[in-house]
Parts: structure tokens; C-alpha cells; sequence
DNA sequence: AGTAGCGCTTCCACCGATGGGAAGGTCAAG
DNA sequence: CTTGACCTTCCCATCGGTGGAAGCGCTACT
């Protein structure tokens, strides 16, 4: 299979299977003609890391979940792990962002917004703001 | 002032107050030993960027801020509108990111996490998963 | 006066995870 | 034989800085 194929397969850019075969997740074979030649068994693995991707594991977690996927005798404590400490910084992240909206969604309350200078939202980042 | 007194009392690095001079956001003189001499107004403005910045505000957004912030004769709107924007994008993220805490929760509740390798996470990353 | 050590300068490279585009080889169809 | 789609490598850009090296300036201590 060309990189083509798999890229529509598998639902990532040819651009990204390259780079993803650049830092060692795939290792395609080559043609006589150079261009590089995919296994089925590749187009699993890129389907795999274009799914955990959209999860939001990085690349390094991703490298961890292949080879646990790819080894029949891992434990699915390992496998838990990651995914449950990523869960864990998910879930931080939304944590600060919904105190960042509250913060600002106070600023944008307060803001008559009109054509007058005076503003809450610029004093309150010029002054010992609310954050 | 040196780079060094604004760096503490503004909370930004000394390399991001160079870094900001180099895209422009500030304008500090140079003293005759080729230090650079900020104002008590260039103290101002990085403390209102490290602000803005820590609200999440991009560069751009900032820039724009931060002329709004020395313009007196600004209107509020103006200011609001960029507030309200980034509000919306900031709540966006929020729950694209409780969908993706919602599904990764789902696989690691259904995984029992023991020494044997039947995974849900796995299988659901291989095979046609949640997300 | 010398020197140690910090602060300042510039410049260059790097991070994640691609995207854009140039310059050129390959293949199948008309 | 040419067109056009596909492939290759290579380099540059993104965003918002961060790290380090090489080399000055300034202060303080001996």
C-alpha cells in the first residue's frame, strides 16, 4: 500500500504518517522505486495512533500504548494507567479553564459596552486584576 | 530600570520581556552602556501583558488590548467584544475537552486494571472506538 | 590592581505536531 | 509523448517562548 492509501484509511495526512515514520512509530519497507510500502499490519498501527491522538495523548504516551498494544502479554494496569493519569490532567485542565471563563465572564459582565472609555475589563488587567 | 528589577516586578522572565521587545510590544530605550532602560509605563504594560497573557489572551489579542489600554479615548465595546470572544473560545475548549474526559473516564471505568492484557482501552483505540 | 561572579548583550537552536510549498522522480492513461 | 496524479526529500513557518553559548559591564572583595 502506498502512503496514500493508508493516509485515507487510516484518516491521518501523509504529511503526519511521514513525520510519524521520522520519529519511529511506523516503519514502513520500501519499493524498488523508493516510495514507501505499508502492511496491513501498519494500517492498524497508524488507525490506532490517529484514535489515541484525537484523545489527546501525546505523541510519548501514544509510543507507550503502541507497545502495549502491539505486546499480547501486557497487563491492562499499564495500559490503565496512562490512560486514567491522562484522564487526570484532562480534567485539571477543564478545572482551570472553567475558573479562567468565570474570571473572565465577571470582567465581561461588568462592562457596560458602550462608547465610554471607561472600562472594567482594562483597569482590572492594568491593576491587581481579579486572576 | 534594568531588564532584571522589571522582570521581578512585572513576574515576567527577562527572556520574554526581550522577546516581547523583539515582536514590538514594548519599546524600552537603551542606556549608554547598551542595557536596556524601561520606563515606569514599560513597567505598566508588562504587568498588564503578564496579566492578559495568564487569562489566556494570545499575543495578538494582547496587542490589541494593550492599545485599547493606552488609547483614552477607547470605547468599552471595543474591549468587550475581544473579552467576549476569547470568553466563547475558552468555553468552547471547556467542553470539547468534558466530551473527551467523558470518554476516556468510560474506558478506564470498563477496564479492570489487573495482570491480565484483556484491555477496553486497547481494543476500543484499535477497533472502531468512542471517540 | 586583579579577579570572581553576577547581570546584561546578541545570536542560534529547540520544543510539539504538524502544514505549506518547492524541486524533482514515477506511474498509469490517453 | 505528454498530462496529471502521486510519490520523494528538503526547508521554512507556526505559537510563545526557553535554553545555552560567547562575550561584554558592573560591583565587590582581596
Amino acid at each position: 500500500m502506498n502512503i496514500g492509501d493508508v493516509s485515507e484509511q487510516s484518516g491521518l495526512p501523509a504529511k503526519t504518517i511521514r513525520y510519524y515514520e521520522q520519529i519511529g512509530l511506523v516503519r514502513p519497507s520500501r519499493s524498488e522505486n523508493g516510495y514507501r510500502d505499508f502492511e496491513s499490519e501498519d494500517l492498524h498501527k497508524l488507525t490506532f495512533l490517529c484514535r489515541a491522538r484525537s484523545l489527546g495523548f501525546s505523541i510519548d504516551e501514544c509510543r507507550t500504548l503502541l507497545s502495549l498494544y502491539e505486546d499480547r502479554e501486557r497487563s491492562s494496569s499499564e495500559v490503565k494507567k496512562i490512560a486514567a493519569k491522562h484522564l487526570a490532567h484532562v480534567d485539571k485542565k477543564i478545572s482551570e479553564l472553567q475558573s479562567l471563563s468565570a474570571t473572565l465572564r465577571d470582567l465581561v459582565d461588568r462592562c457596560n459596552g458602550d462608547d465610554r472609555p471607561e472600562c472594567p475589563i482594562v483597569n482590572d488587567l492594568a491593576h491587581s486584576g481579579t486572576a
